[in-house]
DNA sequence: CTGCATCCCTTAGGATACTG
DNA sequence: CAGTATCCTAAGGGATGCAG
């Protein structure tokens, strides 16, 4: 990880920048599936179908934006083989992979408080009923 | 942080479980102001007006709504005072400060690729225009 | 197998103005 | 000060079917 980079916190700007590098983070991570198919593909390489069944519940539409939108803001990478039929392998960058921290909390904090939100499932269900 | 919960991970469903761990923290931190509205109280209890101005952006309409649901999923707690005019303070649980990890390494990640993440926003830009 | 096309409905979220 | 009310658009996201 090397010199350590740190956010500088001194004066009445550090809650301010604190925030906007949450958005910042956010604006490129933003959404349902983001973080999921970064957290599947931490293990490695993984093909489109793969991908769909590690999800569950993705549709292939979906899975395919997406997909696209994180080649374009190049935290995967798209890699055709020409075999028949063919098949597509979606990878992470190093960019993506530094994400892994924050996906080791994330992760961790939502198996801690699985109880907690499914508790939150069920009340958003009664509420709408 | 005591006796150090793990996640399992010995076996092939060892990756199914972290993604359904993601998905179920991202089921409660899920749109766009979750998160920094949770990164902004991380410094102590603050009203609704000087949360609006601390994340430059929201409506009080969307910031509004934010915190009913953040309630509603125990993320924050609500206190009214009768002062004329009232005032309304907003703070964390202890729930949502276990966040505080998480906020860290994003906060970071954000920081150190920021120019990354510009670049996505402008080619976000360039591809709509 | 890996998607794209189409249709359709729901939700997120921004602008503006107004109230107790 | 702390929100509501109203209006509106863009994006999310599911279903189904087709194509290279």
């Amino acid at each position: 990880m090397l010199p350590e980079e740190e956010i500088p916190k001194h004066s009445a700007e550090a809650c301010q920048n604190s925030i906007s590098a949450v958005k910042d983070a956010l604006y490129v991570l933003n959404g349902k599936w983001k973080l999921p198919v970064i957290a599947a593909l931490m293990d490695g390489a993984m093909r489109f179908n793969e991908l769909q069944h590690a999800l569950e519940g993705i549709t292939p539409k979906v899975l395919s934006k997406e997909l696209r939108e994180l080649e374009l803001n190049e935290l995967v990478t798209r890699q055709v083989f020409a075999t028949v039929p063919v098949t597509v392998s979606y990878e992470l960058t190093d960019y993506s992979k530094s994400l892994n921290s924050v996906l080791t909390s994330l992760r961790l904090w939502g198996y801690q408080h699985r109880e907690h939100i499914i508790a939150s499932r069920r009340m958003k269900i009664k509420h709408a009923g």
